[in-house]
DNA sequence: CGCGGCTTTGATGTTCATCAAGTAAAGTGG
DNA sequence: CCACTTTACTTGATGAACATCAAAGCCGCG
């Protein structure tokens, strides 16, 4: 490629490696052009369940969710996502391009729109792409799947433990973190009442396994947190 | 093509309509002949967990299970998979190719065994296959996500009814079926024990919505099974 | 024909949701 | 910036839903 004044800010953009590793030269111009990007802030909704899906939604930066809502009204969320986690590749695709699930905002969030006809052409024309894209597809799938599987074996301590240890393991790395939700959102995550989650928060920490200073939780016994996650 | 003494009886497979729909002919004859086909008797198990997987496994008559294990034995079953089913696409692709679930077949089965490393080069070339192939793989997966979350928004009563209009209205198409499986895979199924499976069959007995003999289901009350299983 | 797995029903206990009531924190409008 | 309202958080008491335990009948299979 000859050199451009306009750098195509995309090519920054971590979602490349992830998804768009074998992208050609053009394709990704074409891309770049087509993207657009979008602020949301603190609890706005970016699409609701039925609603036309013409764009895959990727996470440039902040905290989303994705939920599903009962005719009475009570939300569970499927998957909580990071920047360039590839649960929004399950969204798309599917039967005549409605949303399946709700997707809102957790924390002030920067979202990319990629038409997803695009998509589908890379689809089409680079398999290599598509290859990618099954591999993404797949494992995020099988982790989806995995979180019920794993809630419906533990019991209620069992589930705030595989929760915290998530975070403390596999998104934040550190022992002490914030916790990016609120108590109810981790009651609807885990399948439980907010009450319960709250209660069950206290008792670890009068058992010391935790400290607790509103949002921002220590693990102190990591041992002990995850002996309960496993239950027995 | 020109004519051929061996017929290749991939070509008069379902599995072809589904996601083999877009395949060249060429492509068809590479299948036919590295396709392999074998029988399970009922109750054996196909593939566990952690085994190294090398084939697409597609269920061509019969009837098989996807299940997790936990450490203390006790089963969840993720899926049950009717002939041509899409599930099998959900468990390959994935970690260094090792199966995720265990298999094991639920009646007398034949099951067509494809290489992975085909459908992979089918996918690399053959951007019509690869594009049906993700949507299949989208549809299945929310399918089981969506069965997941149906099931934790529903009371046991709920859940079996559940169940049993599930079996008359997606699988038999009729209100007097055979139950595929035990009572014991019914409550793994759909997450409670089998005893409860077995009470609240009775009660549905005595409240005259259903009639029961041995495996045999006739569902007599339809509208009020529905009630139930929409519980609200 | 007897053994083991599947099925069924009843009795009991535990886990968890619900209800209630109060405190703390965070928006909101004047 | 403060009064006001709303939303989030917390704890306790109660009851319902469900798992567990126990015991017996049934059926298929060697």
């Amino acid at each position: 490629m000859s050199e451009n004044k306009h750098l195509c800010d995309c090519k920054e953009c971590v979602i490349r490696n992830l998804i768009f590793a074998h992208l050609k030269p053009g394709e990704f111009e074409h891309i770049c052009h087509q993207k657009s990007e979008q602020h949301f802030k603190k609890g706005q909704i970016v699409i609701e369940k039925g609603q036309p899906l013409e764009h895959l939604i990727y996470l440039k930066s902040g905290l989303v969710k994705y939920y599903h809502q009962t005719h009475d009204g009570k939300n569970s969320i499927i998957s909580i996502s990071v920047p360039y986690d590839a649960f929004p590749l399950l969204t798309i695709f599917q039967n005549n391009q409605h949303a399946t699930y709700n997707m809102s905002v957790l924390e002030d969030s920067t979202l990319c729109f990629i038409p997803i006809e695009l998509i589908r052409q890379l689809v089409l024309n680079n398999g290599e792409f598509a290859f990618d894209f099954i591999v993404k597809l797949t494992e995020t799938s099988n982790k989806t799947i995995q979180h019920f599987i794993t809630l419906n074996n533990k019991n209620l301590r069992g589930r705030v433990a595989y929760f915290l240890l998530n975070l403390s393991n596999n998104i934040y790395f550190k022992d002490t973190f914030e916790l990016p939700v609120s108590r109810k959102e981790i009651a609807e995550l885990i399948g439980m009442t907010t009450e319960n989650v709250i209660r069950t928060l206290s008792e670890f920490r009068k058992e010391k396994i935790i400290k607790i200073n509103g949002k921002e939780i220590e693990i102190t016994e990591k041992d002990r947190l995850t002996k309960i996650s496993q239950y027995g």
